[in-house]
DNA sequence: TTACCTGCAAAGAGTTTGCAGGTAG
DNA sequence: CTACCTGCAAACTCTTTGCAGGTAA
């Protein structure tokens, strides 16, 4: 298959062996058009329920803290009990819809320029981050 | 004490009992000028530290909450293992520094003004804070 | 054949909870 | 006296690890 073939390919390169478990997996996360975010739960629930073979929670942490040290994945923390991943692996901002606990990415002209007046010595900036929380009107 | 009655008073008004490790807490938290961003293991650290009581961790997970919902704290998430505490609960940003893992605040005056131009149908914005990682220059 | 990977179960870390005894009002 | 609070230990959740068997190259 065309795309399994690209995964296999992009596993190799990156120094991570083809594996079943991890061409399903990169299938479920990246081919798709729009950015995933996910939760490891959420990720393993779908992958229990929407696919036949199942992959054990431990191969599923390894497999996603390995793509996320190749940069495959971003890491996205919104509050204690919610650590999230993200496709989209450049910098960019959020909303989080505090109704329903999901992430909707915010491209880059969608908030206007961000200045941060306020210098630290000795210290560079590495990020800058948006978050924006949502809910429903009521 | 003068400071005492201020937390006394601070507590009963809000239907939490100023108990003495209420008010121990209180005092480590509220009794200075800056703001201070602490995790609950650092809060512990210091309590068992630096003061002659001791306060049993369950009791500061429950008084920290507590305080939390009353208002008194604002939760701040930074990754997935670090999860602060700021005594400014107002909305403002922050810097985070990776190299020794501690929160500073900035200020409004310290970041230009953020203009978010997309708009969700039927949500509203509650919050938007700005996360600046920055690390040690080298 | 060798190094790497998977799956299981156990171990860890951080947090919460049930309950008995203690304290504020 | 009553409701609330504390401290302990156990329980829980999420994540990581050790190890035996399996798979890729």
């Amino acid at each position: 298959m065309n795309n399994n073939d690209q995964f296999v390919e992009k596993l190799r390169t990156s120094g991570l062996r083809p594996t079943k478990q991890r061409i399903t997996i990169c299938k479920l996360l990246f081919d798709r058009k729009d950015t995933f975010h996910f939760t490891i739960n959420k990720l393993n629930n779908i992958l229990k329920n929407s696919f036949n073979e199942r992959i054990s929670l431990a191969t599923v942490y390894n497999t996603i803290h390995a793509f996320k040290n190749k940069g495959y994945l971003k890491e996205i923390s919104i509050n204690s009990d919610k650590n999230y991943f993200d496709t989209n692996v450049t910098n960019h901002h959020h909303f989080f819809n505090e109704s329903t606990n999901e992430l909707i990415d915010l491209h880059d002209n969608d908030v206007g320029k961000i200045k941060i007046k306020k210098i630290i010595p000795g210290k560079k900036i590495k990020s800058v981050e948006v978050l924006v929380k949502i809910a429903n009107n009521n």
